[in-house]
RNA sequence: GGGGAGUUACCGAAGCGGUCAAACGGGUCAGACUGUAAAUCUGAUGGCUAUGCCUUCACAGGUUCGAAUCCUGUACUCCCCA
């Protein structure tokens, strides 16, 4: 299948600027930009679908930008917010772009592939501005009329009230999308970008920087957007209680990330295999009819799960996911060794006690849960137990009198312990 | 400024002198079922050295053998009139 009608069957194109632009880039090799806005030192799975979309294009022989918005990141994108944002500083600008930076090399060959690949700020070319240059060469070509008509501003105006000062939109951000057209007129300056793309929320600011090209340069330039990813009941995908689903594995381990995309609902599985792998139609499709011939073997999240976080945590973390998932949901743990747990339950909530307190009558396993975290208070730690829901190295505890001894050991000083079907935390002896 | 209503556990909301650690609903936590799902069902839900003890019903005092319940003052919230 052609490159661009792939992206179109797996419901990557929203809109376009061109419906003729599978065969525009057909032609020949083409060079893409994604913009990404650096909120923090992690990519998230909010950027999964551009750094695909980057990695994407580079695979089938177009030339990839990733745009780190050093500038724009000053300001903040008014689309598809509600309110005013907060400003980053300098500082953390810098360290959220090196931290992208970092995970983006695993998704896109910044080295060796012929069409080179390309990381940018958008601090290096605008920050040289002056306001007065910036006035007359940039602002002199947006009619505020147009800018009024954008749906990121359409949407803030009339808002502002006096009971919150948050509402409404400030001077800056209704600057922000000169910034982010510029980037464009600018990347096609210097590296002959001719391509960008981003999420639907950004179609404004896509067709702001054709505008801007056509008036300053009499370039015509090309825009498409992918859809927003939303689950099948319209929240965000990617969120959870805990927060946001990171790519970092320091913020959500591989084991996280891997449970995630296991538990997605089956009414969005089809939606995710299409939209984040690199899956081949037929693999897709047979997933499909798998799942609706027999959904409790879930193999469509299975794969969804494995291709992802191969992808982003490569095959050692995926190796190491599985493998925490099977101690997670299997059986007794015994007989392993201090480092491997440490491993395997790398995100799990841990303290050490003094080793003595094992010995004579042992540990009571009620002040253990309660010294672990697992219950706020003994009388919460008992009830738990009395459920039948308390596990010590996944076996379960069958009365309130029940202790840790040296006997309770998996491995050398660790002593797993479990509330409830899922929580976790480690009792370490030393 | 004047008049009225209120303040109960994580949230909402009963209780109006003893039988109140406080009904009920939501949430939460466990259990069963299940597909590591959804729905459903069951139990639990102030603390503890636990058939008992201790600390709670805005805050501080008071009445009483006994108060979340009555009285006085203080703080806050809401409504009506100016």
């Amino acid at each position: 299948m052609p490159f661009f009608a792939d992206l179109q069957w797996r419901g990557l194109v929203h809109q376009t600027t061109d419906p003729a632009l599978g065969a525009w880039l057909a032609e020949k090799p083409r060079t893409f930009y994604v913009g990404f806005d650096p909120t923090a030192d992690s990519l998230h799975v909010g950027h999964l679908l551009g750094v695909m979309m980057l990695r994407r294009f580079q695979r089938a022989g177009h030339r990839p930008i990733a745009v780190v918005g050093g500038a724009t990141g000053m300001i903040g994108d008014p689309s598809g917010k509600s309110a005013e944002r907060n400003l980053l500083s300098k500082e953390q600008l810098q360290l959220n772009i090196d931290g992208m930076k970092r995970q983006m090399e695993q998704f896109i060959d910044f080295d060796e592939s012929q069409p080179r690949a390309l990381l940018l700020n958008n601090f290096d070319w605008t920050g040289p501005w002056s306001y007065l240059e910036f006035l007359r060469d940039i602002g002199k070509n947006f009619p505020v009329n147009v800018m009024l008509a954008k749906d990121s501003v359409k949407g803030r105006l009339g808002r502002g009230d006096a009971g919150d000062p948050q509402a409404g939109m400030s001077y800056t951000e209704f600057s922000y999308m000169l910034l982010q057209a510029y980037d464009f007129v600018h990347l096609h300056d210097r590296h002959g970008c001719e391509l960008q793309a981003g999420g639907s929320d950004q179609w404004g600011n896509i067709t702001a920087g054709i505008d801007l090209a056509r008036r300053m340069r009499g370039a015509h330039l090309q825009g498409f957007t992918w859809p927003l990813l939303t689950k099948s009941d319209g929240a965000k995908m990617g969120k959870t209680e805990s927060g946001a689903v990171w790519l970092a594995a320091e913020r959500t381990s591989p084991y996280a990330f891997y449970q995630y995309w296991f538990n997605v609902d089956d009414a969005d599985a089809a939606n995710c295999l299409r939209l984040l792998t690199e899956l081949p139609q037929a693999e897709i499709e047979a997933l499909d009819a798998a799942r609706v011939a027999d959904a409790a073997k879930r193999e469509s999240q299975r794969r969804l799960a494995e291709e992802l976080t191969k992808l982003v945590h490569g095959e050692a973390g995926l190796t190491a996911a599985k493998q925490a998932t099977d101690i997670f949901f299997g059986a007794e743990i015994s007989s392993l060794s201090d480092k491997e747990l440490g491993q395997i339950f790398a995100d799990v909530p841990s303290k050490d006690l003094p080793a003595a307190s094992l010995q004579g009558a042992g540990l009571p396993v009620i002040d253990a849960l309660v010294e672990a975290g697992l219950a706020a208070s003994k009388g919460e730690a008992r009830r738990t137990v009395t459920q039948g829901g308390a596990y010590v190295n996944n076996r379960r505890v069958d009365g309130v009198d029940a202790a840790l001894t040296p006997a309770s050991l998996a491995s050398e000083t660790v002593v797993v312990l479990r509330s409830g079907k899922k929580k976790y935390a480690l009792l370490r002896f030393a």
